[in-house]
DNA sequence: AAGTGGTCTAGACCACTCT
DNA sequence: GAGTGGTCTAGACCACTTC
């Protein structure tokens, strides 16, 4: 017990000579975390376990699928973070019940969003001016109504034709930095993404009828279908920008599952 | 060296002395991966770290941090699948210049998102066909002109108003079991997820106009906005279902950022 | 009180990729 | 070829939850 200090354990102990033979005298697939995923989702898959059926312990699935019990922690973790899976300590793993299709939504910037598919884009600041938010804007960010803001509406462009209409407000408050900015040439939401950090946020879609005045700058006309993203964005406390996105007809979001 | 054969190497060894005071000596902030996590994730928000800048080393901030390498890679791991950086082997991790902005949508199961709102849930099957599909549909799902398909189309109610209108088509071949099935009890969606696996899928929403039909359905007026959800999903190489849900005006999406 | 998942550690090896 | 992240392991302890 005395000299065996705490360095170099692994040169000439039992358990480096039974360990690494029965790693690579496995069979010919190994087992990694990746391979236990599979093999837990397919086991659903087919019903082998059910919806609100109790799985094994890590410890015994470990045993069964010959790895450590970090890797099985390490499957069953992100299968849990998939939906598929619920754990509770104590209570232990179960297939979950009510299943959810989670997906993940990636929401790029926008300019990046025309380019990847080949357009043109461009951008222009409509309309800009720094006064007090209307009643529904000092709700959403939770502002008093003499706050110091800064309202700002702009479309962006691609291949030259209207793709989508932006209209936001934006504490300068909590970001007083954007007073100085040019949005002239980079867009707010841009400017936002690169130089003001968010805590927390709120994104919702839905679909309205466009407004005389928001037909005329997308070049549609009214009434026609719009698909509308509202964002919301706040770092701590302190609510940053409410920007209200309305997509040109057309426009469809999409995302894998 | 010869005792000490395995088991309880932590009862009365140097290492145990050091590294059990280390842990809990430590500033009353313990290092976890979480907290890593949030140091990073602060430094990235202060702009200590820009866009684009190369971060030091796992190694370098684990001993930083005073943590083991693995706790920094957790860290870092999750912050990449949250789009904050980027890493690749040799190259490093870098913080993402692209700022993607990752929302999880969680898109449940309709009759859990209405009786969620403690609302009522009713659903009726209106039609149900067994035919062979349309060309759009065959192009959806990659399946012959003269597949085996169930056409359904049903509507979702809350507190009896109604709230989504669903046309879907299945694949029999795919799913022989639905067949089987009695729809006017249990919604083909809800059947689906619960026992047809997927491996796959598609969805994409946007924005549309009622036509005639739809507005009766949903007891709206033609030509009001509606927020339309398309779903294609597939298990391995055969498409399993492709469903067009119709949301009644006033239907909003949310989710986190 | 006991059982289960959650996490940390130190060490090792692997795999990718950049030069 | 060498450097960096990716992962695995065995062991340990912790935290939460149910009993």
């Amino acid at each position: 017990m005395p000299t065996v200090t705490s360095d170099k354990k692994t040169t000439g102990d039992a358990a480096t000579s039974t360990r690494a033979p029965r790693r690579r005298a496995a069979l010919a697939a190994q087992t990694n975390w990746q391979s236990v995923h599979d093999e837990v989702l397919r086991r659903i898959h087919t019903r082998q376990w059910k919806p609100g059926d109790l799985i094994p312990k890590e410890v015994e699935l470990a045993e069964q699928l010959g790895c450590a019990r970090a890797t099985v922690n390490r499957a069953l973790r992100e299968l849990a973070t998939e939906g598929f899976l619920d754990r509770r300590r104590k209570a232990g793993t179960r297939v979950a019940s009510h299943p959810v299709r989670r997906a993940k939504l990636d929401i790029p910037v926008i300019r990046l969003e025309i380019e990847g598919r080949g357009q043109k884009y461009a951008y222009g600041l409509l309309y800009s001016e720094r006064r007090t938010p209307p009643p529904e804007i000092c709700t959403n960010l939770a502002v008093t109504p003499d706050s110091d803001m800064l309202h700002i509406t702009s479309l962006h462009l691609a291949d030259g034709k209207p793709y989508m209409f932006e209209e936001r407000w934006v504490s300068v408050a909590a970001t007083p930095a954007i007073a100085e900015a040019d949005l002239s040439k980079i867009s707010a939401n841009e400017w936002l993404v690169l130089h003001a950090p968010y805590t927390k946020g709120d994104i919702s879609f839905s679909a309205v009828l466009a407004s005389e005045t928001e037909a005329k700058i997308l070049r549609t006309h009214k009434d026609a279908p719009l698909f509308l993203m509202e964002r919301t964005t706040w770092n701590g406390d302190h609510g940053i920008t409410s920007a209200r996105l309305l997509f040109a007809p057309g426009y469809r979001m999409h995302s894998a599952i």
